[in-house]
RNA sequence: GGCGGCAUAGCCAAGUGGUAAGGCAGAGGACUGCAAAUCCUUUAUCCCCCGGUUCGAAUCCGGGUGCCGCCUCCA
């Protein structure tokens, strides 16, 4: 059994083979730090958040990178907006962006490189390009030479002549062929510069991705990621420059994830139709949109609503629902015991290897949530309704748990404690819990003395509240229903 | 115009040759003072349509219809 992954190069599932073995270096593309992060960036984040989890969990020892582009058009313009710097607006949208995927639960990266922090890795790429023919000065612009590259569009699947052809090429007089693309900008007065061979100027987009990419994991690596918008141009010309530059491969294989969709038709800045993570996280926990993610294969678009997003709560709320039976018996004193022996418990003790079976699919995460709730199921069967008084089923279930916890982890699932899940910090308008406490005492004396009428009238109160109460052997515990 | 992808139950979603995972919602049952949760049973004679290949296709091939993406900044 081992890892298959669908390359974009090629378009075809291919196995899994590291440069070294039992090493992943692998390049995430980043955002441009202009704006505040929409759901569809946190798409792509936890799509490669749960690849590097699983390459991890799989044993390899992974070196995961991911950018920011912190100077360019958007931010230039986002600047003289905002009446600041390009400076002040990429430092205040980084922060944004790590507070916001700090609460999905992201991995932080081993590196996270900035543009503007490696000019002399970019300015010796373009260099190295001009000095093979490969690019050309103009005016204090560099551009890359598309026709000294006879591979381009190998990527992408397109051929230079289509390109040509196509009616949305843009015209730029100074250029030598349409196709051609700045690797640097002459600065105009006023804006930031930096001092190169040309010039006063600015990197390109796309080469900042080649000059980082490259220093951190050298000239070949593993894996490059991104999303599918990025294909072409921008991975395209990656691969021109960085080949061109260094004739040797440059990425080996090429992971992109879908998109977010409203509606069936794309999120995007230009269309207008995002939601912001900020807002949704404001109406969602973070891991149920993580679930939501989890829940469809990274490389398939996902339509993403309201109702969509209450049905991964339900779900998540099941898988939560274990977790906080499992503390209930460690918190009972109970130890991992043994699985109980036959064919109904192999969902839960063969689940470890039913995951890694989906998760090796092109890390299908889909199906392998499928395994898990198989698992689920069957875990519950052995819950206890009351751990102090059952030791022994107590720690079958902990046994239970225990298989199961690990590969939810690789989702970077049930992380948090279930109380906080349940019970997390109160949003306005919640019930205070010294109140709930207060009801349910109050209830559990009317209980004591059969007056059931009144038990239900406080039951339906705290409902009316937002605050489910569930009576189990121990005694009643609750939950806030939103 | 060029290139690529998708179409599976009420909703979401796996499955790329061997006879339809899983989740949500719904129905019935067990449990419960009542609930909730949980468990059991149940919900697609069939996978957009039409042909073809095959002992056998949701899965392969041809044609059609619909939707989407890239070709321009974009995760």
């Amino acid at each position: 059994m081992s890892l298959t992954v669908f390359n974009t190069m090629g378009n075809r599932k291919e196995p899994f083979v590291p440069r070294v073995p039992g090493k992943v270096g692998m390049y995430v593309c980043g955002v441009t730090v202009y704006d505040l992060s929409h759901i569809g960036h946190a798409r792509a984040n936890v799509a490669f958040d749960i690849i590097v989890r699983y390459l991890r969990h799989s044993g390899y020892e992974v070196t995961y990178i991911r950018n920011f582009t912190d100077i360019d058009d958007k931010i230039l313009r986002r600047a003289l907006e905002e009446g600041s710097d390009y400076l002040a607006v990429s430092t205040k949208y980084i922060r944004a962006f790590h507070e916001d995927f700090d609460r999905m639960g992201l991995l932080r990266p081993d590196a996270e490189p900035k543009a503007t922090e490696h000019i002399p890795e970019i300015v010796a790429l373009v260099d190295e390009l001009v000095k093979r023919g490969k690019a050309y000065a103009i005016g204090g612009d560099v551009y890359y030479s598309v026709k000294g590259f006879p591979e381009y569009g190998k990527l992408s699947g397109k051929n230079v002549e289509d390109l040509l052809s196509g009616a949305r090429v843009d015209v730029d007089d100074r250029k030598r062929d349409p196709l051609d693309f700045a690797l640097w900008k002459a600065s105009k007065p006023g804006e930031p510069a930096w001092d190169s061979p040309w010039g006063p100027g600015r990197p390109g987009w796309h080469i900042e991705c080649s000059a980082m990419s490259m220093k951190h994991l050298g000239e070949t690596f593993d894996i490059h990621g991104g999303g599918k918008d990025l294909v072409f141009p921008h991975h395209e010309n990656e691969i021109a420059q960085s080949e061109a530059a260094t004739e040797k491969l440059f990425a080996r294989y090429w992971l992109h994830n879908g998109f977010v969709n409203i509606d069936n038709e794309k999120m995007s800045k230009s269309l207008g139709n995002f939601f912001t993570l900020r807002d949704v996280l404001g109406r969602v926990k973070p891991e149920v949109l993580r679930f939501f993610f989890a829940s469809s294969h990274y490389r398939s678009p996902i339509d993403y609503s309201d109702q969509s997003l209450t049905e991964a709560k339900a779900g998540l709320d099941r898988l939560y629902r274990v977790k906080e039976k499992a503390e209930a018996c460690r918190a009972a004193g109970a130890e991992s015991a043994e699985l109980p022996p036959g064919e109904e418990y192999a969902p839960l003790g063969e689940a470890a290897r039913r995951f890694t079976e989906a998760m090796d699919d092109d890390f299908n995460t889909a199906a392998a949530l499928g395994r898990l709730f198989d698992a689920v199921r069957v875990l519950n069967r052995l819950a206890p309704s009351e751990p102090a008084a059952e030791r022994e089923q107590a720690g079958r279930f902990l046994a239970g748990y225990g298989i199961l916890s690990p590969l939810f982890a690789v989702l970077g699932l049930l992380e948090a404690p279930s109380a906080e899940y349940f019970q997390g910090a109160g949003e306005k308008g919640r019930l205070p819990e010294g109140e709930i406490a207060a009801r349910i005492e109050a209830r559990r004396a009317a209980r004591a003395s059969k007056n059931f009428s009144e038990a239900d009238r406080i039951r339906k109160e705290l409902e009316a509240a937002g605050v489910l109460l569930e009576d189990g052997k121990g005694g009643t515990t609750w939950k806030y229903k939103e």
